[in-house]
DNA sequence: ATTCGCAGGCTACAACTGTCAACTGTATTG
DNA sequence: CAATACAGTTGACAGTTGTAGCCTGCGAAT
């Protein structure tokens, strides 16, 4: 459900759907365009741009009030781990082992992480 | 040395880098053009632009003999691991240990895979 | 009711990507 | 030496991405 519509989420993009996925209800373009035009410098035009670019994606649904109201088909948990499952898949041949490999010897993983891991993985299983 | 480099390298550019990678040493234009035509199916074409845009974007290089040999100015960890930061960046706001917990429940792991890891991190430190 | 602001839809346009063809010069081969 | 083959260079062309303007109609404010 996910190969066909999230690997085409671009950075732009991306921006948007971290916004909704942020709120609780479906948002207007209003309220898109005032945090995206603070936080990114984006003119209401790329904004609008890039809200359609989604919806034509399919991954982010339009609700009709007196006004469009945006909110995202996917999940975050869901886009991210498909984006990481595709980053193994492309990189680590398949391996997602070697992924974490990698960051382990090369300063992906501060002391804490590594610490919190640990537990993550004894609580595991 | 790497965020203005790699951050540029394509999909299909990728392909290119994998098998410049895999061998020990430079590689002539028709070592390259024979593998990746039987195994991509791209004309030479094709493949002549995917090395020149490697060399412009300065992670190939070229060194001339009869005829120029081609290898990649970085390696393939210094790629991946870069990638996997990039990665971690856009998506899991710069901590690596969200994704990994995202790998974790997500069935982004065999039972093996965790047992592998479990032996990593007890080897680490 | 007239005006004003803006949502939505359409258009634009340069840079980047995926694919590839045509030309040009040099090296190999008969 | 003439013909052939192909590396290297340049151009091409459609689709995607980043960024943004214009126009039209509706709803809010005067």
């Amino acid at each position: 459900m996910l190969d066909n519509l999230a690997g085409k989420i671009t950075d732009s993009e991306l921006e948007v759907m971290k916004l909704l996925w942020c709120a609780k209800d479906a948002l207007p373009v209003t309220a898109i365009r005032e945090e995206l035009q603070r936080t990114k410098g984006w003119e209401p035009a790329t904004i609008k741009t890039l809200i359609s670019r989604l919806v034509s994606k399919g991954v982010v649904r339009q609700e009709k009030r007196n006004v469009y109201y945006y909110s995202p088909v996917i999940t975050e948990k869901e886009y991210s781990s498909w984006a990481t499952k595709d980053l193994i898949t492309r990189i680590y041949n398949g391996k997602a082992r070697d992924l974490i490999a990698s960051l382990v010897n090369s300063d992906g993983l501060s002391q804490d992480d590594i610490a919190e891991l640990r537990e993550l993985f004894k609580v595991e299983e």
